[in-house]
RNA sequence: GGCCCAGUAGUUCAACUGGAUAGAAUAUCAGAUUUCGGCUCUGAUGGUUGGGGGUUCGAAUCCUCCCUGGGUCACCA
């Protein structure tokens, strides 16, 4: 039983012996720092059911609380707030019944299965920076429901057809040469994304011609050959053209190949790889299945919708009226195909921009009317734009920052700041590098999470690489900090502590935040929300660090409360390094 | 135009989802200090939470009307 239960029904008890009165719900909150306590009692929303005065209501049940449970030591009122503070002892056992603080946090599997969607690029350019907000915000929610207790399989959808790559299949075609990755030592996915530009410039062109030559802006941008054999060879890739196919596997091998080598740079991964060539004739059957139903309608023209004006919004085209699928028809059939393919799934969270935002609010309702239990819980992890100081990312006017190059940036920041510092002299060369990559990472990562998904971030790269204040590397050198207490304690003999120590109000607050961890996890895992988990370490560093300001935790004269002190610090930096592995970021032991 | 999202110190972000005097970092300013691992420490300045109205013990948070920025309203994906 938690000490919030115990005092709960200690309250409830008080409330009817004094008053006579049954509550029904009692508020808790954390003390606020100004004020003297450790746990909070909100009085005002007991007023509802005890009338009076609420510093009378609140000193009675504190004087209550205070005689019947051993771990209150005292207690203040300040207007409708009565404030708890808890004896030493107890702080000092909670913090010994969690034997091993590598594995705290984390829930008890809880039975729940959940797929979770991200990055699903297209196949005919490289990541960008937008790729890199949308992989790390997927990557660390899984982990965050994972930690919270639930079974999660990441995955992608891979754009690996349509009209984009054969733009750039036409643009190899004719200015290629037969170049691939190995004759030019270019990312795979670099020399696509070439030929995509290629493309865009050459087509460009023709319209420029064509109306030169009388045609209009719109009858010309259809016209333009280059178009029209890209959509030839579309047409011809349907019909399974062999040729064709032969050169679609191929251009989108090399790709795969570049995304895999970013991936890996990222520190994300996926269970499963969904591919919208083998899905993109999903639906359609379930379209019919619809109508059957009577969640779809037909008009004349043969076109099926959907009407949604009951739910506040429009109708909704399914499916054309060629019988072709849209966009919509396919992410109906790969729902429903993945659960199938995963039958143990009871949700689904799809990491996708915020310009989708009604995609997926008509998706999600479809999904529901067709009679899927799994249905209701569907999320949308909706996020905002990544903006540049300069202005808007276009991919057509090379104001996108290519994810490869930012890693490596990020990185080389890394190396000088580091090197200014001067403390890693004595690392060998392999070990800096690694230690580049990780705070260089660590300081993007963080950087990216600790906002809010739904706002938009102003991605400044110069500010990103501040290694001050509330950022990646001022965690990891925390971190990096304790393990150097760690080392030294070790030549050390300490003798045991017990739970008559005095605690200092610091190693208090501290432990307070400790102690409010798991919950912290399951608030994240609940709101989808990195940001929680990246604030909440940043509290927990900061508190850390001014305790260690204040409080020497390797003192000259070694007492037990020396050996209390290593292992609170222990225990922090436990915490820090399950929280980072939640946002994905590495800690160095070192640094 | 309809719908959706955002608007909080100069700047970048918080605020436990309705709780106390809206907090950090950064920047700026003023002192102290020089290495037990943050170019250290302490303090100060900085806010009508876009604006008005409403709901109640209590509002950055909820309802409403405006303002600004963005997104979205295709037989595109």
């Amino acid at each position: 039983m938690s000490i919030e239960d115990t005092l709960k029904h200690q309250i409830i008890l008080a409330a009817q012996k004094r008053y006579g009165q049954t509550l029904d719900a009692v508020e808790f909150q954390t003390t606020r720092k100004d004020f003297v306590g450790d746990l909070t009692v909100v009085i005002f929303p007991l007023l509802r059911v005890i009338k009076g005065n609420p510093v009378e209501i609140g000193t009675a049940i504190g004087d209550f609380l205070t005689q019947n449970v051993p771990e209150i030591k005292g207690f203040n009122v300040v207007k409708g707030f009565l404030n708890l503070s808890f004896e030493d002892a107890y702080f000092i056992n909670t913090f010994d019944a969690v034997a091993d603080y590598s594995h705290y946090g984390w829930a008890e599997p809880n039975g729940e299965t959940v797929m979770v969607e991200y990055s699903s690029p297209n196949t005919n350019k490289p990541l960008h920076l937008g790729h890199i907000r949308n992989n790390l915000l997927g990557f660390s929610v899984s982990e965050i429901l994972k930690a919270s207790g639930k079974t999660v399989y990441k995955t992608q959808i891979i754009n690996d057809r349509g009209i984009h790559i054969c733009k750039s299949m036409w643009a190899w075609q004719h200015f290629g040469n037969g170049q691939t990755p190995l004759s030019t030592g270019l990312k795979g996915d670099k020399l696509v994304g070439n030929y995509y530009v290629i493309f865009d410039q050459k087509y460009k062109e023709q319209v420029r011609e064509l109306v030169a030559q009388g045609h209009s802006e719109e009858d010309a941008a259809k016209q333009a050959p280059s178009l029209q054999q890209a959509q030839e060879l579309l047409r011809l890739w349907e019909a399974g053209d062999a040729e064709v196919v032969a050169l679609w596997s191929e251009m989108n091998q090399w790709v795969y190949d570049g995304f895999e080598t970013t991936y890996r740079k990222l520190g994300v991964d996926f269970d499963q790889n969904y591919y919208e060539s083998n899905t993109y004739l999903l639906g359609k059957e379930h379209i019919q299945e619809g109508l059957e139903k009577g969640v779809f309608y037909q008009k004349e023209d043969g076109s099926v919708w959907c009407d949604l004006t009951q739910d506040g919004l429009d109708h909704k085209l399914v499916l054309r009226s060629d019988g072709t699928s849209v966009y919509m028809t396919q992410d109906i059939g790969t729902a429903i195909q993945r659960s199938i393919d995963y039958p143990k799934v009871t949700g689904m969270t799809y990491t996708v921009g915020n310009e989708q935002d009604y995609h997926f609010k008509v998706l999600f309702l479809i999904l529901g009317k067709l009679g899927y239990p799994w249905a209701k819980h569907l999320y949308h992890l909706s996020y905002g734009m990544v903006d540049l100081p300069s202005g808007k990312m276009k991919s057509r006017e090379g104001t996108v920052v290519d994810a490869d190059d930012l890693i490596h940036e990020m990185q080389e920041t890394a190396r000088e700041i580091a090197q200014g510092l001067g403390k890693i002299d004595d690392l060998a060369p392999e070990e800096k590098t690694k230690l580049f990559e990780q705070i260089g990472l660590g300081a993007l990562k963080y950087y990216i999470l600790k906002v809010d998904p739904k706002k938009r971030i102003l991605f400044d790269p110069e500010e990103s690489v501040d290694f001050q204040g509330n950022t990646g590397p001022f965690i990891q050198y925390t971190y990096a900090r304790i393990q150097s207490i760690g080392r030294k304690a070790q030549g050390l003999v300490l003798p045991d502590y017990d739970q008559t120590l005095d605690l200092h109000d610091k190693e208090r607050s501290v432990l307070k935040l400790l102690k409010g961890f798991p919950e912290k996890i399951q608030e994240a895992a609940l709101h989808y929300s990195p940001a929680l988990i990246a604030n909440y370490t940043y509290e927990l560093v900061k508190e850390f660090n001014s305790f260690y300001q204040n409080v020497p935790i390797l003192t000259a004269e070694i007492g037990p409360e020396t050996t209390f002190r290593v292992a609170l610090s222990q225990a922090v930096a436990d915490v820090i390094k399950t929280s980072c592995s939640l946002l994905g970021m590495e800690v160095p032991e070192r640094m």
